[in-house]
DNA sequence: TTTTGAGTTGTTCGA
DNA sequence: GTCGAACAACTCAAA
């Protein structure tokens, strides 16, 4: 008979890592301890101003019920709790007399200094960090000469130079339950939208959690992937991975996903793919390196930038009330299903900062409240991008035309006309922009301008030059 | 230290 | 319709 031992209890606290496989701080956890204890805290305080957003909460409460429910197969109950991870981690560690805690490291400015007060808090009780949420530890990759890299090109390279992305852990075998702890309710959290119309197209578009996540991988790569390179750009078409959800709270790594993409073949389609991944990756890189990323412009001209202050056209451009088409079906699919293809953020996006001179940063906060994706690092980073003011050095010729660009991409019309179904009788020719369209084409398709559907919120060209010249304005302002 | 080549996703104009 | 050049000058990263 083995001499009884007081058990060896580890804490493992899930952050946006919401798996079981490829999880590093749970397989260190499992060999950490005889038994292991795994919580999650919403800790809203902690995050703000950036704590999760209205659409971001339905997910997180899937996906929290979704974890529950694997770890429940192992006996062992998902711990909830809400408030102050630096209070709450420490009591629990020191209630059940945890040895360890294990998490996932996170690039979000709030998540740093929250994993700091934790750590402080909990004394002589270690938290152990793993690297969860990215490909490469962010501190190493450097320059030749030991700086941050701030261009992608270059960073990719780097990337690819080292070679050496570990391939993803296994699910543990077992995970034995240490004792029984006080757990809120999921429910009483109050995550799910009180807005009907959010759950209703969610609903139909996404399984949230670690199952769905993997559903959707095998889905993409055992088709969609091969010919990435032109049907990303495609909205009408559901060619894109719309893993970006999933990869947010972590339901599959970014190790997982390029473990697919090897498995899945290679050529440019896939290499495509890849620079996804590793933009994902550069978006965690800057938003480690540059805190700011979120609030401040990284090219320090921009703070002279005369933005115009125009509630009345920011809250038409939130509804899809702009009066040009692709824009409008763009902010209608975000607010309907909680996330927007690619090419479409990218027009709508530059619409806004562009054509209407409004702040990236109005934009950057009506996305993080609406998409189920809403990830801190990719959301700033890539407002940044199309504003001109981060990273990437020729923003001045980049002025989306939304009506080219519709007619580029959306030349049936698919995508336009399902998500702005006013104007699905109008022909291919005029639907990208009704306002030229003859009275007879109009009336036929029964398109009453500025009464069924709006006139165009500016006029494209003098939106052009007006953006020109404010650009040009700043950097002369010495 | 200085130099060199290049910079995710575009548009417009004119030949 | 198609194609190449222009669109500012600057910054980055490496040689």
């Amino acid at each position: 008979m083995a001499q009884m031992q007081p058990d060896r209890v580890a804490l493992i606290w899930f952050r946006q890592d919401l798996r079981l496989a490829d999880n590093p701080a749970l397989t260190a956890a499992v060999a950490a301890g005889q038994s292991i204890l795994p919580l999650y805290v919403l800790d809203d305080d902690a995050a703000a101003p950036w704590q999760t957003g209205g659409a971001h909460r339905w997910w997180l409460h899937h996906s929290l019920r979704s974890l529950a429910a694997s770890l429940r197969k192992f006996g062992a109950p998902l711990l909830l709790r809400r408030g102050s991870a630096a209070a709450i981690v420490p009591e629990m560690a020191r209630a059940v007399g945890a040895a360890e805690v294990h998490a996932g490291t996170l690039p979000e400015p709030w998540a740093r200094a929250q994993a700091a007060a934790v750590a402080a808090a909990l004394g002589d009780i270690p938290l152990r960090l793993h690297r969860a949420s990215t490909l490469f530890d962010f501190d190493s990759i450097k320059t030749k000469t030991g700086g941050v890299y701030g261009v992608y090109g270059p960073f990719a390279k780097a990337c690819h130079a080292r070679g050496d992305i570990a391939p993803p852990l296994p699910t543990p075998d077992r995970i034995d339950p240490g004792p029984a702890q006080p757990s809120d309710d999921l429910d009483s959290w109050g995550l799910l939208s009180t807005k009907p119309d959010w759950a209703a197209g969610f609903r139909d578009t996404w399984t949230p959690g670690e199952a769905g996540a993997a559903d959707r991988l095998t889905r993409f790569m055992a088709g969609p992937v091969c010919g990435y390179d032109i049907g990303r750009n495609v909205p009408g078409k559901h060619l894109t991975s719309m893993l970006s959800p999933h990869l947010h709270w972590g339901e599959l790594s970014p190790a997982q996903v390029w473990d697919a993409a090897q498995k899945a073949g290679s050529g440019p389609a896939h290499d495509v793919f890849n620079g996804e991944i590793l933009w994902h990756e550069f978006s965690a890189y800057l938003l480690w390196h540059f805190p700011h990323l979120p609030e401040k412009p990284l090219r320090p001209d921009f703070a002279r930038m005369q933005w115009r202050d125009d509630t009345a056209s920011l809250r038409a451009w939130e509804r899809g009330q702009t009066g040009v088409p692709i824009v409008d079906a763009g902010m209608r699919q975000l607010w309907q299903i909680g996330w927007m293809h690619n090419r479409v953020r990218m027009i709508t996006a530059s619409f806004l900062v562009k054509h209407l001179l409004v702040s990236w940063q109005a934009g950057e906060a009506w996305f993080w409240d609406t998409l189920v994706d809403g990830d801190l690092a990719a959301n700033s980073a890539s407002w940044q991008w199309i504003a001109g003011s981060g990273i990437d050095s020729q923003p001045f010729f980049r002025v989306f035309n939304p009506v080219t660009q519709g007619e580029k991409f959306d030349a049936a019309g698919a995508y336009v006309r399902r998500w702005v179904p006013e104007l699905a009788a109008l022909p291919d020719r005029w639907l990208h922009a009704p306002w030229t369209a003859p009275a007879d084409v109009l009336a036929r398709a029964d398109v009453a301008l500025g009464d069924t559907y709006p006139k165009p919120l500016v006029d494209l060209a003098a939106g052009r030059d007006r953006a020109l010249a404010a650009f040009k304005t700043m950097r002369q302002v010495a």
